[in-house]
Parts: structure tokens; C-alpha cells; sequence
RNA sequence: GCCGACGUAGCUCAGGGGUAGAGCGUUUCCUUGGUAAGGAAGAGGUCGUGGGUUCAAUUCCCAUCGUUGGCUCCA
């Protein structure tokens, strides 16, 4: 190798000169033994390689260590190595599909053939991972011809790697190997495994080779791992943690909603105290929708199969979706409706329409049933009947654009209104690889995409597009959250339709006097009813605003000598529309402000000796403790203050 | 829908081939109390459902329903 001179440039802007070849590890060194030791991986003119790779050209280089991102899906994507160096030393003849790093941590699927699997091999395997990390194996990489890499896994006897071979171009092929063991890999990985001194497996579950479900399904491991023991430990706190804020729990606590075998999977039932939270919800946004220009709609739970078969959805969910109503009369059928958008089309047909008049905006909190696959069911973040906070805008094609801007601000101001401090927004795009997933011309197509990224744009918003995403009859605009266990949602929604105006022959009078097509805009600011709420209570975990809570208020009588004052309490902040309750039971005021304290109610209303002869109210905030003691007029002053603060 | 796990009192869970147990909650009684659990007694379960094996099944086996972790799907 020549020993020419290699200009690095490092993030900083510095330039270092070496008599070349060198490799990241020994960048680092020069700077300090400590860096040098804690290097993963590296960043060579923005690729990401290992960080023992020689660097023969002038380059900038960053160095990537646990705090990168990439440095930890490095480690990550090495331990999936690791993990499958540790099977095929613990199951003989496994056959291994694909081992990648993600978000937190790294799985891979395998093929243990006929050999039963189950849980309780999991620490055998971590052990064994072990044992092997603590070998210190270099990670090294090997450029193979096609030829070779198929001569070693047929060898190998690996159908799954054979085939991934298959998808290579011969010359771009590299493995890598550590200890034992050999894999396809493009890399990179960490030096050596040394690095992993803390791993937990933390579930299996079945996942189709390449995504396919007419194919085999092979056991996914997924793992994590970390450089020291203790960010496992908070690691795996911080995911119990997520278990306690989990929606179907605190639902349960607090008695905001259940579901019974008997009424069917699937549809949940709303218990009193979260009714009140759904009504509350749905109130905030009425008064915001009528701001906004909105007309609120009726519209029935079933339609008949022709509405369906009009708008599409019969061809394209009908046989995945609840089965049609049968009627006493031959030939009739009526369907539960997956969507209110057909109503509201057949509802703007109601009458003739002028240019004049447009926009329209008809909203409905629309319940619809889809018949959902069983695995999919989750609380009340996939259910089988939810309530749509729905709307549909009929404008012209001239209005696209400024009405769309306006269900985004509609958007935003919910989303802040009630916290979401985190969500991202996603352009659902059509994919171009499956033409016939969709309904309408390219034309509109491109006009509708194009017009969502440009409002997206002009409203500042930072959007990440997903080719496939988009709805069969047009592109949408995704607002994006995650849950307490890390899985992304779709909450909000806004969609530019040109095809349904089409297919309901959806008219009005421009200026012209002739005959012109809306286009329909179709949104739902929370999504469902019922995903908003899990999201929701997973934020909070239950902690809701005071404005939202069921019982904003829990009057605690310290004996019942002052049940009488209480009651007057209740009744006076009845009057004032605030709700609560008065715990009239037998137990010792420190058993009262527990149980209020664990079913998180706002404000704790104490009333004994004191408060009655003063005519006063002790106040105890959730969570804050003694607020000390006020009268009524300084608490309901308190109270409205701590209620609007949001909104 | 597919693969895996789970299903015992209202809730959280223990147990295990010989017809069941704890804590919390609930009921009654005592207690009338001052900012996160006062005391006592009682009620409450055909161990998800249906088959099978067995002298005997809640326990073992099979099926089914439900829940659940993923995969696939998501108007």
C-alpha cells in the first residue's frame, strides 16, 4: 500500500494530515485514547463504515459513538450478529432471514425448522451472546464474488440468504465474520464484540420471510443491547414505565371504557367517565368547527350497498368488511358504514349548488364499523367501530389550497390545545409501483399531491413522505404520534379527493353559468374518537387537563358531622358546571385523599370544623399537595383560571 | 388472517391430578378522624367454553372463544 499524505476533515472544520493508509480508530487516538475506545463506527464523505476501515483519500470524517444515532445502529446491527452467532452455536442447522438494527435495538428472523421455540430459551441465549461478546471477536469484512457467496450458503444449506443473494449484483457483495461466524452483510459494524456488555432479548413473534404473507413465517428475535449494564437497567425501567402509562390500563383504572366478549371484539363500550371525556372532547371541537365555518350533519349508520358500490369502497373493502344487511326484501342490501363520506356527498347533492356558496363544510362525529383483522384489534387504537371526528369540505378547485391551510391550523390548534408536545407529519403518497390500488386519473393525482406539499411547505411544516400511504381515492396529509410501547399512529388526517366528487357526479353553477366538479377535502383533526383518547391518556397518563377530566373536584368531608356543608358544596359548584363527587364514606380523611389522589382527580375539596365554621373550602391539588384554604369565590377564581389556561 | 404467549374472585396475582388462596375493592359492625391506606367480621370463584385421557381434571391433551407481542392489513 503507497503511504500517500490523507487530508481529514473533522466535523469541526479542522483539517488533520496523515501519511495514509489510516482508519477512523486511529483519528480518534490522536485525539484521545478515551475516544479512541469509544468509537462504533464512522461517517466517511456521509457514508457510514466501519470504523476500521482504511481511509486512503482525503475525507471528512465523523466519528460516531453511542450518542450517534448511527453509532448505536452499529452496535445494534453487530449484536444481531452476535445473536446469530450465539443460535447457530446453540441450535445447530438454524437458518437465518434477516438480522437488522432498529429504532431501540435489533432483531432477526430465523428458521429453527422443526425445533420448538419458547420463551424460556431467551436467557440461554442472552448467556451465550455473552460469553461470546466477552471473546472480544473482531468484526471483519470480506468482499466475495457472487459465485463464492452462493457456493458458501448452499453449503450452508440457508435458502433465505441464498435468495437475498439472488437480488445482488455480483462485485457489491461483502460478508462479514466474527468469531464462528459468518454472515451476508453490507455493514458496518462495530470493531469487535467486546463492545456488548449488556443484552436482553426482549420478545419473539412470528414474521413472514420479506414481508410476504403467502410465505413462511419465521420466529423474529428481537433484542437490545448497550455498552454498560446500567443503561440496560434504565432501559428496561423506562419500559415499564411505558406499561404503566399504557391506555388499556389506566382505561381500566379510571373507569373510562371496557369491552365484553358477548357485544363483540373490537367495539368498546364507554363507561360514564369516559363518556364525559368524549363529550367534553367532542364539545371543544364543535365550538372550534363552527369558528371555522363548519356545518354540523346528521347522517345514518348504515347505507345502502349502491352508496358503496358508487364511492368504491364496495369493490375495495367489501369482502374484507362487515357482511351486508339483509332486509325482508329480496335484493336489498344495506351496509355498516366504513365511512361518512359517501352521506356527506349524497348530502351536498341535496340541492343545486352555486360557485357562490362554496366552500361548504359539513361535519359529523360519524360512528363507522370496519371489520379490522382479529391480530390487529389493540385497546382503542384499532377497533372494529370508532367515531370519526369527520368532515368533508366542497369547494372549488381555486379554494383547494387556502382551505386545506385552514384544516392545518385547525390541526395544529387541536394538537397544542391538548399537548402533543410530539408528532410528526406525514405526506401519504401513492405508490407508483401499484397502480391499481387506486382509483382517478394521474392528472388529478398529481394536482392533488402536488397541492398538499405545496400548503405543507407554506405552512412551515416539516413533512416526511411515505410512497403507499396515501388513501385509494387521494393523497393525505398524516399527523403521526407514538404510543407509551414506541408504535406509531395515525391521528389526524387531511385528504384532497378528486375522484369521489367524480363518481357522485357532484356539481355546481360557476360563473359561467355551466357546470363545474368540486373537490372534496376530507378531514379529521383527532382521527377517531377513540384513538385520540388512547393517545391521549398514554400523554397524560391519565392526568388530563382539568377541562377534560371526569370528576374535576372530589369533596372530602373529614367526618360525617359536615356531610350537610358538603352537600351545599356540591350543589354550588354544581351551578357552576363543575363536576365531582362527594366521598361520603366512613374512613379517615388521609384514606379519602388517597384514594382521590390515585384516581388523579384535580382538585381535592376538604371540609371539617374549620371550613364549616369559616365558611371555607381546603384545597389540595392533585399531584401539588395543600394549596391551603380558600373561600368558594377564590376557588371557583382558581379553578376557572387552571380550567381555560389551555384553550 | 398468520406465528408465539396468556386466560384462577370486581381488580392485581399465587397455586396445582384428590372439587381453591392472598392483597386491594365490596358488605356489616366498631371508630367521627385534619392532608397518600384506622380496626374487626363476612360475602364473593361450576379456575374462559366444549370435548378427550383418568377412579378422579381447575391442573394433562385437543378444539374453540377472548386477550396479548409481533407479522400482514388499515377507507
Amino acid at each position: 500500500m503507497s503511504s500517500k499524505s490523507v487530508k481529514i476533515t473533522l466535523p469541526d472544520g479542522s483539517l488533520k494530515s496523515y501519511i495514509g493508509p489510516i482508519t477512523a480508530i486511529d483519528v480518534a487516538r490522536e485525539i484521545s485514547e478515551g475516544l479512541a475506545r469509544n468509537v462504533l463506527a464512522a461517517r466517511v464523505n456521509d457514508q457510514v463504515v466501519d470504523a476500521t476501515r482504511i481511509i486512503d483519500a482525503d475525507a471528512t470524517l465523523e466519528l460516531l459513538t453511542w450518542n450517534d444515532q448511527d453509532g448505536k445502529s452499529t452496535m445494534w446491527h453487530s449484536s444481531a450478529h452476535l445473536m446469530a452467532e450465539a443460535l447457530e452455536a446453540l441450535y445447530p442447522g438454524v437458518k437465518l432471514g434477516i438480522g437488522p438494527a432498529i429504532d431501540a435495538g435489533f432483531y432477526y428472523d430465523v428458521d429453527f425448522g422443526d425445533r420448538p421455540f419458547d420463551g424460556d430459551q431467551l436467557v440461554l441465549i442472552e448467556n451465550k451472546m455473552l460469553e461470546l461478546a466477552r471473546q472480544k471477536n473482531d468484526f471483519k469484512r470480506a468482499d466475495i464474488s457472487k459465485t463464492a457467496a452462493i457456493e458458501y450458503f448452499q453449503r450452508k444449506g440457508d435458502e433465505y440468504k441464498l435468495e437475498l443473494i439472488d437480488g445482488l449484483a455480483d462485485g457489491t457483495i461483502t460478508f462479514y465474520s466474527q468469531g464462528n461466524f459468518t454472515d451476508l452483510c453490507r455493514g458496518p459494524h462495530i470493531p469487535n464484540t467486546g463492545f456488548i456488555k449488556a443484552i436482553k432479548i426482549l420478545n419473539i413473534a412470528g414474521a413472514y420471510w420479506r414481508g410476504d404473507e403467502k410465505r413462511k413465517q419465521l420466529t423474529r428475535l428481537y433484542g437490545i443491547s448497550f455498552l454498560k449494564q446500567k443503561d440496560l437497567s434504565e432501559y428496561l425501567e423506562l419500559l415499564e414505565e411505558a406499561k404503566r402509562r399504557d391506555h388499556r390500563k389506566i382505561g381500566q383504572e379510571l373507569g373510562l371504557f371496557t369491552f365484553s366478549k358477548k357485544v363483540g371484539k373490537g367495539l368498546p363500550l364507554w363507561l360514564p367517565k369516559g363518556a364525559i371525556l368524549r363529550e367534553r372532547l367532542e364539545n371543544f371541537l364543535r365550538k372550534a368547527q363552527v369558528k371555522a365555518g363548519y356545518d354540523p350533519v346528521v347522517t345514518p349508520h348504515i347505507g345502502s350497498k349502491e352508496l358503496y358500490v358508487t364511492s368504491g369502497h364496495y369493490e375495495k373493502y367489501g369482502q374484507d368488511s362487515f357482511q351486508p344487511i339483509r332486509t325482508p326484501a329480496a335484493d336489498e342490501e344495506f351496509l355498516l358504514k366504513p365511512m361518512n363520506c359517501p352521506h356527506h356527498c349524497e348530502i351536498y347533492k341535496s340541492q343545486p349548488r352555486s360557485y357562490k356558496e362554496l366552500p361548504v363544510r359539513y361535519a359529523e362525529f360519524g360512528t363507522v364499523y370496519r371489520y379490522e383483522q382479529s391480530g390487529e384489534l389493540h385497546g382503542l387504537t384499532r377497533v372494529r367501530g370508532f367515531t370519526q371526528d369527520d368532515a368533508h369540505i366542497f369547494c372549488r378547485p381555486d379554494q383547494v389550497k387556502e382551505e386545506f391551510a385552514k384544516v392545518i391550523d385547525l390541526t395544529l390548534y387541536v394538537l397544542k390545545a391538548l399537548g402533543f408536545p410530539e408528532f410528526t407529519v406525514q405526506v401519504s403518497l401513492r405508490d407508483p409501483e401499484n397502480p391499481q390500488k387506486y382509483i382517478g386519473s394521474d392528472a388529478d393525482w398529481n394536482r392533488a399531491e402536488s397541492e398538499i406539499q405545496e400548503v405543507a411547505a407554506e405552512k412551515g411544516l416539516k413533512t416526511v413522505v411515505e410512497t403507499g400511504e396515501a388513501a385509494f381515492y387521494g393523497p393525505k396529509l398524516d399527523f403521526m404520534v407514538r404510543d407509551a410501547i414506541g408504535r406509531k399512529w395515525q391521528l389526524g388526517t387531511i385528504q384532497v379527493d378528486y375522484n369521489l366528487p367524480q363518481r357522485f357526479e357532484l356539481e355546481y353553477v360557476g360563473s359561467d353559468n355551466l357546470k363545474h366538479r368540486p373537490v372534496m377535502i376530507h378531514r379529521a383533526p383527532f382521527g377517531s374518537l377513540e384513538r385520540f383518547i388512547a393517545i391521549l391518556i398514554e400523554n397524560t397518563a391519565g392526568n388530563f387537563p382539568l377541562w377534560l377530566a371526569p370528576d374535576q373536584v372530589a369533596i372530602l368531608p373529614i367526618s360525617e358531622k359536615y356531610h350537610d356543608y358538603a352537600q351545599q358544596l356540591f350543589l354550588d359548584l354544581q351551578e357552576k358546571d363543575i363536576r365531582g363527587f362527594i366521598d361520603h364514606r366512613d374512613e379517615k380523611i388521609g384514606k379519602k385523599i388517597r384514594d382521590a389522589e390515585v384516581k388523579k382527580i384535580p382538585f381535592m375539596l376538604i371540609v371539617g370544623e374549620k371550613e364549616q365554621s369559616e365558611e371555607k373550602i381546603s384545597i389540595r391539588a392533585h399531584g401539588k399537595g395543600d394549596l391551603g384554604t380558600l373561600s368558594l369565590i377564590d376557588f371557583l377564581e382558581t379553578f376557572q383560571k387552571e380550567a381555560f389556561r389551555d384553550l
